[in-house]
DNA sequence: CTATTTCGTCATGGCGGTTTACAAATTAGT
DNA sequence: ACTAATTTGTAAACCGCCATGACGAAATAG
């Protein structure tokens, strides 16, 4: 049969490496890793079977990445099955770490993540940093980061790139923060501010987000609509296992569709936009609450007393979420929606307005809505896990470095 | 420096192919095609530096492109630099052949395009085909197929596949029409229905217009959403060069995107969706005309002649489309909004509108539209050329079968 | 205790791109 | 016109990588 219709990266473009013997090569070992990696605890020979090469390809592939320390051999596994059990393979704990910065409007967190994914060591300062300068809470960034690195490296980790996710626009560079109106920030290369001995990358919290929600939500599709909201109301796109950019790196403003085209005017220039209707101001305003710290907890505490001035402002913001989602399960039909971030505490109020809504006005197949369990420590996992991703993508490169 | 966050298909998962020496040839010949296909007759050394390769590899790899007849060598290059001339090679144009169908409202139309995009044969049959049933259409446009591909045959061509454009929702498997309102089709297999003896693909009808416009425009970008209506507004969003799919093939419903929320109910179950604003039926209605044939075509007459009832409902169908737009634009970021299909020849009275609405409400930067230039004749071209573009990424396929 | 199954490894082989070398075909310089 | 320089295409030797097939090791089944 044709390919059903045309998707991405036709000729194999995926990659940048030519299609040569040495590219194939670091094409298996990154294959490898992610098999490992994603499905625990493997036999040789079952990796094998998973990605179509033989036994004595993978072997050899297999020592190599155990050479590198990136692979360890935890030793024969416990024999169900008849034959001879094979030797469980499991990505290694000491070797490289993926650093994750979060730069929150109230708090800073830092943590480290081994190729296991489990978290290493952490750091988090409380303290708002809207207003201030960037310069000084970089700096105090860059400290916890030294400190989490320190301690990672007690652990016999050593890091291997450190990712920074921030409340805001980041161009395609990903390392140049555009705007982030809720730190008022703009146009920041945090590439030059915080110089860190390991590549660095930068990327909006609600991508990373949606990351974690990809690499460790259990159950969560290929293919979804991650929607958070931290004042401002951020959506991610995930299709076929990866984030969708946009042209500048913008995609995901979901807090700037129409909801209401003659509804009230918005700081962006435009009329009725989503913020206006389920922004943080927005509901406080409904709400009949004053802006402060710990907003969201806040409307969360009133909801679940039974304030009902509170409990209708957050249906009526699940409303006009549910009118912007339509539009987005329309033009994108996902397999799913996820609340994360700060959004993922409010759920109980917002979920029943908000899914009517939109299963209203959805002609097809319904569209489920699901809430985050990892919530608003998403971000962070996220920034972390994309650089272990980053490792497991090309085991070659940091071994060389190691 | 890391990967700028994470896209899709990291590990390589583009291809089905284990990462094996064969894999790896046979991409490598994809990889030629499209390189001689794409930037014309190329010389082995060009190609060579294009994709990475040493000339010699690539002197191999064309030695087997032609023995399989889908290269040809042209002779030797015009001496223009110093140095010998290479000799220029082309895509043949004797070897398999696209065959693309069209299931329009009024119209049934098939061409067969050769692999260097020459339509060689066409034939069409007007006529409306709204409300028929579907097995006796199926029959006319296998009527039409086999005459075309005769003509093809004594061009020295062979069938290679068909794709069949329909105004409607097609499933996942690219056989089965779910939904077509404007033909009053549900649930029809166009597999079985269409018996031929060579791969068959179904695709919407804004699909393959929007693959035409990747693939034919000129200019146009890598990363856009097409627009195009035919009764229904449909949209396509093609990112990194590929098509976006959705879950279950639906993506791509901008008719139903909510324009106004608490507007005129729609069919579909919701309101104010942008169809009861900017379909066509909608717009016939505004500017006081029956509906009939060639609707489009009385449109566009009318405003020419400058009857101020068709054009201010053409501007406020513009503005509808803007702000359905601006949703779009603000969740996906694209690089430019085209106008295809019927839209195209009404865009002079909807752009002002439209451009304006979406200027106005977008925050960051300007996201251009403009109008393709094959217009109506979008679907029907795409969908051939998407059968020759799954004969360049897997030549070996064809080749076999030849 | 033997037959069977599965695992990991080793030796061999084939395939595919690279390297190196060279002849052919052109331009640039004298 | 003749030589030097440059580029192309091809051929031969080489190397890397995976496949194949055989084997010992370690378990289960009877």
């Amino acid at each position: 049969m044709t390919a059903p219709l045309h998707e991405a990266h036709p000729s194999g473009s995926g990659r940048a490496l030519p299609n040569t013997q040495q590219g194939m090569r670091r094409r298996n070992l990154a294959k490898v890793m992610h098999t490992v990696s994603a499905e625990g605890p493997l036999s040789r020979a079952a990796v094998a079977s998973r990605i179509g090469l033989t036994r004595a390809a993978v072997s050899t592939l297999v020592d190599e990445l155990i050479r590198s320390g990136l692979l360890e051999e935890l030793g024969p596994e416990r024999p169900g099955r008849v034959g001879r059990p094979g030797s469980a393979l499991a990505v290694s704990g000491h070797g490289p770490a993926g650093i994750g910065a979060e730069i929150g409007v109230d708090h800073l967190a830092v943590c480290a993540v081994d190729l296991r994914g489990e978290v290493r060591s952490r750091a988090v300062r409380h303290g708002a940093n809207r207003g201030r300068a960037p310069e000084p809470v970089i700096e105090e960034i860059g400290e916890l980061v030294r400190r989490v690195v320190a301690e990672a490296e007690r652990e016999g980790l050593w890091p291997a790139g450190l990712a920074v996710a921030v409340p805001g626009l980041v161009a395609r560079d990903a390392r140049t923060v555009v705007r982030a109106p809720n730190l008022d920030w703009r146009d920041l290369d945090l590439g030059d501010l915080l110089p860190v001995d390991f590549p660095l990358t930068v990327g909006n919290e609600a991508n990373f987000g949606a990351l974690a929600e990809l690499w460790l939500g259990d159950g969560t599709p290929h293919d979804f609509l991650h929607v958070s909201a931290e004042i401002g109301i951020g959506a991610a796109v995930v299709v076929d296992g990866g984030l969708l950019r946009g042209t500048h790196g913008f995609a995901g403003e979901l807090g700037h569709v129409p909801v209401q085209p003659d509804g009230p005017e918005c700081p962006c220039g435009g009329r009725g936009c989503l913020e206006q209707y389920a922004g943080e101001e927005a509901v406080l305003r409904a709400a009949g609450l004053e802006p402060g710290e710990d907003r969201v907890g806040l409307l969360a505490g009133r909801a679940a007393e039974g304030d009902e001035d509170v409990r209708r402002a957050l249906r009526d913001a699940g409303t006009a979420l549910g009118v912007a989602l339509t539009g987005a399960v329309n033009l994108l039909d996902p397999e799913s929606v996820v609340l994360g971030g700060a959004l993922a505490g409010l759920a109980p109020w917002l979920l029943p307005s908000l899914e009517a809504e939109l299963d209203r006005r959805t002609a097809g197949p319904a569209c489920p809505v699901s809430v985050s369990r990892l919530g608003p420590a998403g971000p962070l996992l996220g920034a972390a896990h994309s650089v272990v991703r980053s490792v497991l993508d090309d085991p070659v490169a940091v071994a060389e470095h190691a």
